[in-house]
RNA sequence: GCGCCUGUAGCUCAGUCGGAUAGAGCACCCGCCUUCUAAGCGGGUUGUCGCAGGUUCGAUUCCUGCCAGGCGCGCCA
């Protein structure tokens, strides 16, 4: 399916193509042609820069060349006319009627309107959260919680395969320390240095008990081991069920012991041996990750035997290609950028493309308002947030909202006391509130049986200044979801939708969408309808992007 | 010391494949509900785009240096 705007920057470049072949230009057309919205909409639905750029090397003044592609523009069926503006700026008003069958194209693909096929057949393996089962999900997992999960919504609307992986680091010290903290507890001894406090390790005891009353006759290592698995199990139940209410789910629940359990570690390290990249030093084994800009090589196997986490990350990276997965996205918090380096010099030592196989999405930290004051989290003093409860708080969509309409790369800040506020402070109900409204207008139009057919709809009906701001807002989805997939950056559809809402409160204000009183319902009504119809439809796709309702009611 | 991220209006932040007068919300002022949801709309006020150079017809956007803030640099996990 080509957008009208695909069609018009065609159009464009078969104008350039036909002013040099015609020897009225001279040098080579672009590859693709790229139009802009003016913010000003005195200069037409869209312009172009691209005679600025043709100028320089044509030799020629940028008006002149703005003149030439203008002259092959005119024949262009759906553009009603072209202006000339500034020092060259191409301005393209559209035809009316042809800009709202826009409407038709909506709603016949309902919820595939945005979908793109840019990712078309690739397979990507998309990590996030990624967390110790060792404690509840807290406020640094939220954020990708959000992100992640709507990034791989996204990913999905450009035609991408998405596997969205948690991978869970249920092995090394901290399982250990977690299961020796929580079997203390449960026999009322006191918690090891540096252990897990807090009251879920109470519960964990107490539920752990309920479950096995035996448990604490067992000989000691035995205890202690059915201890942490006991208490592995249920934390991850928890965390499971805590981002299953948050809306955000995985394909995959990777165990990083399973790595170690399957020979994947041993299989990974003998690739990379294959490849030349590993050596031996002092009884350790290390891979060469500075071969590919790594700052410092990196320790697989200890001297003492033992592996590090970087031997199972390595071991992970070479499993999921294997799976399969053409790319894998990892998702990190900024206290893991130095990461970076190392798992792109792995992908390279084991022989794929660093600047394709593998990208690295970092996340900058949360911070949380209350009351006018930062909340300082510290896992020590007990007072982290978790997920659940910043969802308790403000709701889940106010909180997934929040979270993903900002860039990753900037530290934010979670206002608490605004959250809860239903007022324009809170983006969110401004966006639902469009939805919600057009959605009550449908339901008066049904009452007054009015028909939302299709086959009733009459294009040339829209021609008032806010119909055409709407169609033209609406045109944009497809080009907002498929740049938020190329860039991998979601909050772009939450700020389209934002300007799409305020577009719609603009029309519904200026230009009325149901007869008053007696008045006939003519086909300027139904017109009207059905762009309601189909603004409601965008929104709606829109905000399943994000993995936040669409309320028909508040 | 080295690396990553950030610095745009009083506040919270968008924006930039280099382009026309730099945007939104909040805050402040003024209007709009005897007919579709006023959680809305319209209007007014608000800027050395951190600083200094460079590339360019054109830089808030790209490059270099500096300043300020956040985060990180293990044979830890």
């Amino acid at each position: 399916m080509s957008t009208q705007i695909e069609i018009l920057e065609e159009a464009i470049k078969a104008a350039i193509e036909r002013a040099i072949a015609s020897g009225a230009l001279s040098g080579k057309a672009p590859e693709a042609i790229k139009l802009d919205r003016p913010k000003d909409r005195d200069h037409g639905d869209y312009a172009s820069s691209i005679a600025l750029q043709l100028a320089k090397p044509a030799g020629m003044n940028p008006r002149d060349v703005a003149v030439i592609i203008a002259e092959q523009l005119k024949g262009v069926s759906d553009i009603s006319k072209v202006d000339i503006a500034g020092p060259g700026f191409i301005n393209i008003t559209l035809n009316r009627a042809s800009q709202a069958a826009l409407v038709q194209t909506i709603l016949n693909a309902k919820s595939d309107f945005g979908n793109g096929t840019a990712l078309a057949g690739v397979k990507i393996n998309l990590e996030f959260i990624s967390a110790n089962p060792t404690g509840p999900l807290h406020l640094g997992h939220t954020r990708w919680a959000a992100v992640g999960d709507s990034l791989g919504r996204v990913l999905t609307a450009a035609g991408a395969k998405v596997t969205r992986e948690f991978y869970i680091n249920d092995r090394g010290n901290q399982m250990d320390l977690f299961g020796q903290s929580v079997e203390a507890v449960a026999l009322g001894n006191a918690v090891p240095e540096n252990g897990y406090q807090g009251d879920y390790i109470k519960d964990l005891a107490q539920e752990i008990f309920v479950q096995n009353s035996e448990i604490k006759n067992l000989p000691d290592e035995e205890r202690f081991i059915a201890f942490r698995e006991a208490a592995y199990k249920l934390q991850l139940k928890d965390q499971q069920r805590v981002l299953d209410t948050f809306n955000t789910h995985f394909d995959v629940w990777f165990s990083e012991r399973s790595l170690h359990e399957q020979g994947a570690v041993e299989h990974g390290m003998e690739k990379l041996r294959a490849k030349g990249h590993v050596f031996d030093v002092d009884g350790a084994v290390w891979l060469r990750t500075t071969d590919f800009g790594d700052d410092k090589d990196r320790v697989m196997t200890k001297s003492d035997g033992s592996l590090t986490y970087f031997a199972s990350d390595t071991a992970y990276y070479i499993n999921k290609r294997e799976r399969g997965f053409d790319i894998c996205i990892y998702m990190l918090g900024a206290d893991h950028h130095g990461y970076i380096g190392r798992l792109k010099a792995t992908a390279a030592c084991a022989g794929d493309d660093p600047g394709y196989n593998v990208e690295v999405l970092i996340g900058q930290l949360v911070k949380i308002m209350e009351g006018g004051e930062e909340v300082k989290l510290s896992k020590r003093a007990g007072t982290i947030i978790t997920l659940e409860e910043l969802v308790e708080k403000v709701g889940v969509d106010a909180a997934r909202y929040t979270l993903i309409r900002y860039p990753v790369d900037t530290p934010m800040v979670m206002d608490i006391d605004i959250l809860k506020r239903n007022t324009n402070e809170n983006p969110v109900y401004y966006v639902q509130y469009a939805h919600a409204r057009i959605a009550a207008v449908l339901r008066n139009a049904l009452e007054l049986g009015a028909s939302l057919n299709l086959g009733d709809f009459d294009p040339s009906q829209l021609v008032h200044d806010r119909e055409n701001e709407l169609l033209a807002a609406l045109a944009e989805f497809p080009r907002v979801v498929a740049s938020a997939a190329e860039f991998r950056e979601p909050h772009r559809i939450a700020r389209y939708l934002e300007e799409l809402a305020g577009t719609y409160h603009g029309f519904y204000n200026d230009c009325r969408v149901l007869p008053m009183g007696d008045e006939e319902l003519s086909a300027l009504h139904t017109a009207r309808l059905l762009l309601c119809t189909a603004t409601k439809q965008v929104v709606h796709n829109g905000l399943d992007l994000l993995g936040v309702s669409a309320p028909e009611r508040m």
